[in-house]
DNA sequence: AATGAATGAGTCTTCATTCAT
DNA sequence: GATGAATGAAGACTCATTCAT
């Protein structure tokens, strides 16, 4: 008697989803240099089983980081809209974002893995800056009209917002490079914030 | 009849240079993941060569890695003793460092990479994590007292000093992460020293 | 549906014993200059299948070796306990290794290729050394005892071991020094044994 | 002002001498497998001097080879033509052989090495066989003979041969395989002939 | 004549990927 | 749907050999 076609769609969405949970982990840590049979023992499948829900290593990474960055423009398509001044606004942005960096770091992780290995495929990569440069305008112009009302100190609004990713960037690789200080000393947001408003 | 030995010694000094050159760019670029034949080519030498004056590719990165911690080591020995208020320590020892990753990033690259690919040897990790770890107790050090001075905004020390340094890695990531921020809106020191000191 | 775990346990074994078998050939012939291209192509499996089995050369050299001394070993602790006069017992044993290396000609000549290859590591070359120091002793003892019976030439007792040892190696030897003799040729023990024994 | 011809001339010679002496000890421990670095090392020359002198490493291989079987070739050309029964003849050829193999071990080491490496190619080998077809040749005339005579134990003249050729290359070997029998319990010639006939 | 810098082919080893069961 | 045996391309490293000086 066969299994009727939606048990088995069960199973084959919760095998992919244990694949991706121990993709998450794998990757997350070792970046791109992790192997398959990493991810498999990891998620306790055989390393055949990664190829029937992904077409290869390529194919898995590209899912991980196309849920990081539906999770990611999702997740800020909300600032968009709320109304606030433009210093609410960066408030509420960077808290969020610094904010997931502590709780959620394998998804910032992958992200800074896929930007700094020289050996990440350029559309790869391509597809982690898009909605960076998304983020970036969206900053700058909160940034610029900060300044224009005076929430947002004076400075090179471009610079500014380098030093806010450059920041992001290097929280997302504490559990990595200072995993003591990931967990017993993250910055809060307002120390971040601090860059832009003084009086944060 | 044979080249001087002076001869040699030139050609030998010259050719390791080349290769500790290529060394530099390729590594810094793509970590530990260059493999020697991307080193040999950036360097226009042969493949074996390489192997003539470094026993083997861990020595090569060893020996990058040295020099990197090396001028780190000497850069800083300054700040131990210059006189000035912590508020002054800081900034000019942030100063220093920022320009440092601006106008030498390769050198803070190696470091990023060091610390950042979960394939590292520990004994080299650790040795990355030696310079740093003295760096930080410095930096905690000049914030304490400059919290008792008022020179420092008052919040956790330690959280300070993470920001500081996820900042730093951050920047030491521009190159390859954003290369065109990294050439067109590098920031100032002074919006990195404002998380520290709000009048900065 | 995968195989049964038992099917799959079969396959491999009949794998690893394959590749064994062609270890043995391979070997035997060529010393451990022989490539592991060699073994996989005479086992007739891919280059990596062998490191599915073998964690790399060495071990699949060690693999043989331990077989080879494991068997000598066993065979001759026979020898220790049996009744019998001392010639008796030379008898006896001294025709069983000669035999053996008619009938088994890849054990002792593997044995031979670790002797004479100054390359083989030092732990290697002893574990090898470890099996003849015992046999070597037991032959000596047993001559000396023959002696002074009556039954064992008079001569140096480590002359005359020395010599039944090259005789050994040297029959280990044939089959790659001089297949001819080796097939056509192969003398019989007592030819050796009148070494020891005039009347033999 | 030029060296004279003859200068270097002589020159020319002692260098070649300087390397060809290294390679006898190098090749007679390590077999084809040392490399042109360990001959020029122990010649106390470049490794460039090595070719101006010799082809290839094989041609070096081929020198030694040359000499060696020069020498075997020379001085068993005595035998064939010194009066004496057989057996006075077998006991002549097998003490200068046993001898050599005592004070020249580099000699009927390489010979050893050329014959046991299955990577040897074909027409050195041949060459090496040659020279021991003709010794084996010689030899079972003498065996026969002295059968004839009485001087000689009844048994398989081929097998007589093939033991007393095993002998040889397993004393051959010693050096390597046994440096303390070969210094201390080296076999005296009628241990070996006691093979041959019972009354030595 | 002599040197040693330079080259690259050959071998070991790992790992993404395929496929029979 | 699932497994793991099998393959081969890619990268580290060694060493015979060439060649400018």
């Amino acid at each position: 008697m066969p299994r009727t076609e939606a048990a088995n769609q069960q199973i084959r969405d919760a095998q992919r989803a244990k694949i991706l949970d121990a993709a998450w982990t794998v990757f997350a840590q070792k970046g791109r240099v992790a192997t398959m049979a990493d991810v498999a023992a990891a998620a306790g499948v055989s390393y055949g089983l990664a190829y029937r829900h992904f077409a290869n290593k390529e194919a898995l990474f590209h899912a991980l980081l196309e849920e990081s960055l539906q999770a990611s423009a999702a997740a800020f398509a909300h600032f968009q809209e709320r109304p606030g001044t433009p210093g609410e606004h960066l408030t509420a942005l960077i808290t969020a974002l610094v904010e997931s960096r502590r709780s959620h770091p394998e998804r910032s992780q992958l992200l800074a893995h896929v930007l700094g290995d020289g050996a990440t495929p350029p559309e790869v990569r391509n597809q982690a800056f898009q909605v960076g440069r998304a983020f970036q305008e969206l900053l700058r112009l909160l940034v610029v009209e900060g300044q224009a009302l005076g929430e947002v100190r004076t400075a090179d609004p471009d610079q500014l917002v380098t030093a806010v990713m450059a920041m992001l960037d290097g929280l997302s690789r504490l559990p990595v490079t200072s995993p003591d200080r990931f967990h017993h000393h993250f910055p809060e947001a307002r120390i971040i914030l601090s860059m832009l408003m003084p009086g944060a």
